[in-house]
RNA sequence: GGCCCCAUCGACUAGUGGUUAGGUCAUCACCCUUUCAAGGUGGUAGCACGGGUUCGAAUCCCGUUGGGGUCACCA
């Protein structure tokens, strides 16, 4: 006997239709119901269709979306997007973003993580309306603080009969999984403390014997046989299980405390959710959440599983194979800017022919849609997210960057002396022209100070590979003359400098390279970097004529 | 292994029955250039396979293969 229960429809009311497709966030979905308002048709495939729309609507209800996480160290990438997309969805409906902490493992707890957690996302900009940290009417926040609530409703799972309480031992479940294992069986939990009363083998008198002497036990859920599960995922469409593949999932630890499943069926339903956006790897879980929605006699939110990041390999992504922190890339110094867009294209984008790639956040909230994610799990690729910190780079405003850089630099100097006066060298001016020439050379913003380096400090050694390449016995004696053109030049700007090189090179009959090549590598002490006169402009003429006169002393050529 | 999900260039993706299969990153070549970048132009490169449905399939259906997730008193 299989009876077929959908656990997600709302109940769609004819009558409601220009309602629901007035408040319908999305585009194709309204106009799918308008065009049903205009053109009214009753055949049971349209009905089908209609539904299925419906479903993923709630009328005048206010959007609700949660992050979930558990405090047990850093925010994983991962996380972070699934936290972007509740946070997006939620304001992309006017409605609220909620952080609630889910530590009902106590032995994995982490300190500080919480607080951790939270500042880190609103690194990156994703402030949430309720929260430990910022209150809320649906409070507390902090699942281990809520265990008289899970209580009270595991006690009414218990008088209803849809759990009950189990003694075996881990080494005894351990046993036993290990046989269905060798079995080829899947490992499930084979019910031998399901009461008599409910269907199984167990006598009450030994249960109650069992709870007498103080022994230790769990409260599982007695998963209904035969049933069928199915539920309508806003990403993936109709998704359906047979409850025979479910175990009897536990929902008390034998420490008191809820586990997951039990934990945040509960609360999201108090808290009042429209709409749970979690990773793929919850669906297998789906049924036991949706089987407690019906114990309860709630109405199901709507549920959205995101594709999964991926690994180059393609495997889930982990720590093993690179950075999985979040905290991690800030400390390699990529902008919440970066990290957002590129995270939040991991699995969305705006389709219609569109081809823009750089997003602020503000964009993202206004043309972000969950029917625009994609299936399919994604590589994060490092070098794609390379690529967009160096797109914020080039169009940061100067000021903002050297808000970022300062605090380097001075730091930098008071571990190395400068050639150059302190006051000049971290004064805006100084600085928005380091930035202005290096700001399509630069990686990250902490390269302004360390690959731009010569731009503060006198360069320690000169590349070997360049002298060797751009050094002929002449070159010294050239400089030496050029020296002295300098010196006397009126005004040190780029424009000036360029002149001067090239008139007195051009009576020599040589070319502008045979001095601007040892030029770049006297002052700057590599051959790479931004446009030679312009340095040296910026630079300044003490610290120039300085530096060529000391490594024309310092490198010796072979004659 | 059971269950579930997924499948367009190396990566992220556009594409919803008729396109020379488009864009971005990466890569290659050329141009620009004092170097390195940036920029410009162009190129290499993709619908996993097999059956249907259809006048017509990357697109719809079925199967195969492949990949992934999940099967805890972890979340």
């Amino acid at each position: 006997m299989v009876r077929k229960t959908c656990f997600c429809c709302v109940p769609e009311v004819f009558s409601l239709l220009p309602e629901v497709s007035r408040f319908c966030p999305f585009k194709k979905q309204r106009d799918f119901l308008n065009s049903l308002l205009l053109t009214p048709v009753f055949n049971p495939v349209k009905q089908f269709t209609q539904q299925f729309y419906i479903k993923h609507i709630m009328v005048g209800q206010r959007v609700r979306t949660r992050f979930a996480p558990s405090p047990t160290g850093y925010l994983h990438v991962g996380g972070l997007r699934t936290a972007l997309y509740n946070f997006l969805f939620a304001k992309k409906m006017k409605g609220d973003f909620i952080i609630r902490i889910e530590d009902t493992d106590q032995s994995r707890k982490v300190a500080d993580a919480q607080l951790n957690l939270i500042r880190t996302l609103e690194w990156a900009g994703i402030v949430a309306d309720e929260s430990p940290e910022h209150g809320g009417n649906f409070g507390p926040y902090v699942q281990s603080e809520r265990l008289h609530i899970y209580r009270e409703y595991c006690d009414r799972l218990l008088e209803e009969k849809n759990a009950y309480y189990c003694f075996s031992t881990s080494e005894e479940l351990e046993e036993n999984r290990q046989l269905q294992m060798k079995q080829g069986l899947q490992p499930k939990y084979n019910r031998k403390w399901l009461p008599e009363e409910m269907g199984g083998s167990m006598p009450s008198g030994e249960v109650r014997r069992k709870m007498e002497e103080g022994a230790p036990y769990v409260i599982r859920m007695k998963v209904p046989d035969y049933v069928s599960v199915w539920f309508e995922d806003m990403i993936r469409g109709p998704i359906e299980f047979d409850s025979s593949t479910i175990d009897d999932q536990v929902l008390m630890k034998s420490d008191g405390f809820p586990t997951y499943h039990f934990a945040s069926v509960i609360d999201d339903h108090l808290m009042k959710f429209t709409h749970i956006i979690r990773g793929e790897e919850w669906l297998p879980s789906m049924p036991k959440h949706l089987l407690l929605y019906e114990f309860f006699g709630w109405e199901p939110p709507k549920f959205a599983h995101l594709p999964l990041l991926l690994n180059p390999d393609r495997s889930k992504l982990s720590k093993r194979q690179g950075d999985v922190a979040v905290e991690d890339y800030i400390r390699k110094g990529y902008s919440c800017d970066a990290i957002v867009n590129f995270v939040a294209m991991l699995g969305w984008n705006e389709g219609e022919g569109t081809e823009q790639e750089v997003y602020s956040l503000e964009e993202l909230i206004e043309k972000f849609s969950i029917e625009r994610v994609g299936k399919a799990g994604a590589v994060f690729n490092v070098e794609k997210l390379n690529w967009l910190e160096k797109q914020y780079i080039k169009n940061r405003p100067a000021e903002q960057i050297i808000r970022t850089i300062r605090p380097l630099l001075v730091a930098e100097l008071e571990k190395q002396r400068a050639e150059m006066p302190f006051d000049i060298i971290t004064s805006d001016r100084y600085l928005e022209q380091v930035i202005e020439l290096m700001r399509e050379r630069v990686g990250f913003e902490h390269e302004f100070v360390t690959f731009s380096s010569y731009f503060f400090f006198e360069p320690g050694t000169y590349e070997e590979e360049a002298v060797k390449k751009r050094w002929t016995p002449e070159t010294n004696g050239l400089l030496r003359e050029f020296l002295s053109t300098l010196e006397v030049l009126e005004p040190f700007s780029a424009e000036a400098i360029e002149g001067a090189l090239r008139e007195f090179v051009a009576p020599k009959g040589l070319k502008a390279a045979a001095l601007i090549h040892p030029l770049r590598i006297l002052v700057s002490g590599v051959s790479f970097g931004p446009s030679l006169y312009h340095m040296l402009e910026v630079v300044g003429r003490d610290a120039v004529l300085r530096r060529i006169a000391k490594g024309i002393e310092r490198i010796s050529v072979p004659v």
